[in-house]
DNA sequence: ACAGTTTCTGAAACCGTTTTCAGGCAAGGT
DNA sequence: ACCTTGCCTGAAAACGGTTTCAGAAACTGT
């Protein structure tokens, strides 16, 4: 009932360990065809630990994001798995809950279980991507960066300019009291996402009320309450971009729970498409952006710089996003613009 | 630059390595802290592979589901991780696509690579559950099946029950000619759903007609195309009960697509619920169930497998499912309670 | 048939831990 | 003092592979 050895097998076939281990890396060996015959008899498997123990490799990646649920890393989990599919590599996936703390948990545990990591830190201060680099890990980071250490591969999006072009549409049918409901200004997304929204603004010189930043967390709890709060606002805003899908999600509650109308009352901007999106009513404007590209094109990424251990300089790919308009943004309410769509409307 | 061993430790405490393996693993020892200032001077971190190969434990759960994107696997995996969080398992998830395929690959990989396996097989008739009976993982099923090996624990839910309720709820607001986009028969819920829409259907003494099953292979693809064919019927369904989420959400695009509306062209109810749910127009009705306590449960069981071996009795735990009534299922068109409500709305 | 070359082989060392084993050393009883 | 009893210790043997090394066997060319 135990399992087999290497030595089980190489008895049974007849020869030393040292030439069934040379076979089975692909050597030219005379006994070939026997020791596979043993092999498949005794259902030999080889132990992953005692070969990672003796060549320092064990075979395996980890992909570690701070909210498994979120349907943008899910993507990103099948844009890498696209990659390693036909390569020898498992794919440990971890979940970090966007929190410091149970990442760094996970990426203490997984350290040295893996040859490479895809990590998506859940802040931009913590250590980990440190003990990373001080345990020698190949590491690419993905949508969110980690400046304490420059020397990381990273495949990011344009946030900045998601945001603003976020901003600049709702500015251009109309909006002036534009507010948004960010994420962790602690996480690059967040950060970026929050001061394009803001430089957008600024731009047009429109003056901005404090309460018209409000933080979600990037999770859906978080909106709905962010949402909530824009509402009771006395002089609430006009239109609101919400910096995540999870949010938008949280943010839309809220307004069917108030019974605000969506475009009529409040324009809403998403960030991250969702197959959700089309079918809402109305459908949901939203910045998009290639996902399944971003986690195969960071995969790609790590395969290389695992192979040729050069450590040559690191890369930053930013990939573009795009505004995808469908009906949930329209002029707002009073205007001329917004007049006129509404008589033509009834 | 190498990574320090216990021999670097026991050399700089000025013991032996035995001595240093001893207080790591919690006995006592004189040296207790001089040992603790090396490891942290050192920054020592033991590897996970001498430890497997000597101990034979890994220290690691594998998670494996058929569809990381679906929120309900989302879930199982936050009830599951709540569970470990404490413990000190690490838990490594893994993705199948609902491919049986992809499935072997990955559990062939992850096999001894783990203490012990949660799995929801992606179909009810492969032979990867079998392949971990052979190699002595310990194993607990999750919402699927696998009849090939009753030896195993599970955790489902009453998904014969579920679509049961679904169907006499459509039925009791006057529906006849009822539809169902069906996952793969070929796994546990896919069948017991179907299973169960028929026997209602039948109990009620409706023919039915045979293009009124669609499937839809759990994915939201399969969902769209489904509601599309049933859509195009010459006399087609008043009710649609749809068994997943993932093909709901395709479902509900290819209504809109066409411009039927809910629910007074048609009703539709799903099963899963999703945070999405209550936002759509109209909020979906759904058969909803306790998904991480699946999740919880589930690991909770795998603990218990894992740590006294006693090999008693498979346990099959079965949960109930409820309905959760919101607005997508009305009266059929032209019946009293349909013109009735249309007439009291207008 | 012989030396030189190439290909294949098995013994043994090694990877970093845990664990067994046989003591060593201090405390406790007489 | 002496012998037992207990703790604590270090040396050494695993665990299951890979890799080095030296040598045996098979080929080459003359």
């Amino acid at each position: 009932m135990k399992a087999p050895t290497i030595t089980d097998v190489a008895e049974e076939a007849g020869v030393s360990v040292s030439t069934v281990s040379r076979h089975l890396r692909g050597d030219r060996v005379r006994a070939a065809e026997r020791i596979d015959r043993a092999v498949a008899r005794l259902r030999y498997r080889p132990s992953p630990a005692a070969q990672s123990l003796k060549s320092g490799k064990t075979g395996a990646i980890a992909l570690v994001v701070p909210d498994i649920a979120n349907p943008f890393f899910a993507a990103v989990v099948r844009g890498a798995e696209s990659i390693t599919a036909q390569g020898g590599h498992t794919i440990f996936l971890a979940n970090t809950d966007e929190s410091d703390a149970r990442e760094a948990e996970v990426v203490e545990d997984l350290l040295s279980r893996v040859d490479g990591m895809l990590l998506a830190p859940a802040s931009e201060n913590n250590p980990n991507p440190q003990l990373l680099a001080d345990a020698g890990v190949p590491t690419v980071l993905i949508d969110r960066e980690a400046p304490s250490t420059g020397c990381f591969d990273a495949v990011l999006i344009d946030n900045y300019g998601g945001a603003e072009s976020a901003v600049e549409h709702l500015l251009a049918i109309g909006h002036e009291r534009i507010a948004t409901i960010a994420g962790s200004v602690d996480s690059t997304p967040g950060r970026l996402r929050l001061e394009g929204y803001r430089a957008s603004l600024a731009a047009h010189a429109s003056e901005l009320p404090p309460d018209f930043i409000q933080f979600g967390g990037f999770m859906e709890h978080g909106g709905y309450q962010s949402m909530m709060r824009l509402l009771a606002l006395a002089d609430p805003p006009t239109a609101v971009f919400v910096a995540n899908n999870m949010m938008t999600i949280g943010a839309l509650r809220a307004v069917k729970d108030i019974g605000v109308r969506i475009p009529d009352d409040l324009s809403v901007i998403g960030f991250d498409d969702h197959p959700f999106s089309e079918i809402l009513d109305p459908p949901l404007t939203v910045i998009d952006r290639p996902m399944e590209q971003q986690g195969a094109l960071a995969m790609r990424m790590l395969l290389s710089r695992m192979g040729n251990n050069s450590s040559r300089m690191a890369r930053r790919v930013v990939l573009d996003t795009r505004l995808i308009e469908r009906a949930s943004c329209g002029p707002p309410r009073g205007t001329p613009m917004g007049a006129s769509r509404r008589a033509g409307e009834a």
